[in-house]
DNA sequence: CCATTGCTTATGAAATTTCATAAATTTCAG
DNA sequence: CTGAAATTTATGAAATTTCATAAGCAATGG
C-alpha cells in the first residue's frame, strides 16, 4: 500500500472520517468544472439546473430541489432569477394546479448543451487522470451507496 | 405514477455523471448527520471547523477555509460567531503577525468532543449499512482521489 | 358535501455567503 | 536598506440562502 497522507500525520478526526472524505473529493473533483462555469458567468446552482433539465424536462419544483440538493424555496427563488435571465420557464401541470413543472427554453438547452459537453469532456480528464478500475468501480459504487441511502426500507 | 422503473435507465445527463453522483452521495449520507447537528443546533459550518480543530490545534483561517471548504472572508465570518459564542478563540502567530491561530475554548473542547463521538457512531452506522463501501475500502480510494487531485504535478 | 389533513409553491425577514478590495505584514530582488 | 510583490486577514455592500409560514389546491373520511 502506498502512502495516502505524506505531509501531515493523520491525527486529524476528519482524515479518518468517511463523511468529510466525501465531501472533500466531491469538492476537489467539482471545483475544477466549477472554474469554467465560473468564467462562463453559471453559478453552480444554475449549473445544475440545467444539468437536471437534461434528458429530464418537466421537473417539479420540488423535484428539482431534491435533485439539485437545495431547499425548495432556495429552488423557487432560484428559478425566478432564471425565468428572468431566459434560462427556463415555468408551465403549469395538466393535473394538478398546485404542481409548477420547468422546461428549458431554446436558449436554455443551447446554454445546457454546451455545458454538458465540457461536462463530458471534463469527466473524461478526471477519470483519466485517476486510476480507471478504480474510478469506474466508484461510480458503480456511489450509485449504490445513493440507491440504498435514498430507501432504506425497500430495495 | 408515471413510470416506476426502479433500476432507472439513465436517461438523465446527471444520473452517469461522475461529479453528480459524488456530490449526491455525499449530500444523502452527510444530510442524516447535518440532522443531528441540527437538533442540537450547531450549523454544518460551525461543525466542520469544531472537527477539523480536533487532534489539529492551532490552525489558521485560510488553513481553516480550506479544510472546511469554504472561503476565506466566509471562515472569518464564520469564526467572529464562533468567538462570540465561546467556541473557539483567535491567538496570534509567534513568528509572523499577518496570521491569526484559531484553537478551541473549553466550551469548544467538550461539544467538538460530544459531536465527534456521535459522528463516529454515525459512520459506523453508515459502513453497516453499506457493507460494499468497506468491502471496498472506500476511504482509501477517496483518500487516493484527494491526493492526486489536491496535487496534480506529484504523484 | 364538509372538514381535516397533506402536498406544492411562494413570500418576507433574517442570517449567511460572496465578491471585490483594503489593511497589515512578510518576503525578496537589487 | 528600499520598494515591489506576495501573503494573510478583515471589511462592506450585494447577492443568495435559510427559516418559518402563508396560500392554494388535492385527497380523504365521515
Amino acid at each position: 500500500m502506498p502512502q495516502p497522507s505524506p505531509d501531515a500525520p493523520p491525527q486529524r478526526f476528519i482524515d479518518d472520517y468517511l463523511l468529510y472524505l466525501l465531501a472533500r473529493a466531491s469538492h476537489l473533483i467539482s471545483s475544477e468544472f466549477h472554474e469554467q462555469l465560473r468564467r462562463r458567468g453559471i453559478s453552480v446552482p444554475v449549473w445544475r439546473v440545467l444539468a437536471s433539465l437534461v434528458g429530464s424536462p418537466g421537473e417539479t419544483v420540488t423535484g428539482l430541489a431534491d435533485v439539485c440538493l437545495l431547499q425548495q424555496p432556495t429552488m423557487t427563488k432560484l428559478l425566478d432569477r432564471m425565468v428572468r435571465d431566459g434560462l427556463v420557464r415555468r408551465m403549469q401541470d395538466a393535473r394538478d394546479r398546485r404542481v409548477v413543472r420547468v422546461a428549458l427554453t431554446a436558449r436554455g438547452e443551447a446554454i445546457s448543451a454546451e455545458l454538458v459537453q465540457a461536462a463530458r469532456q471534463h469527466e473524461a480528464d478526471v477519470l483519466a487522470r485517476h486510476p480507471e478500475a478504480e474510478a469506474m468501480a466508484l461510480k458503480d459504487l456511489l450509485r449504490g451507496i445513493i440507491a440504498r441511502q435514498a430507501r432504506p426500507r425497500r430495495a
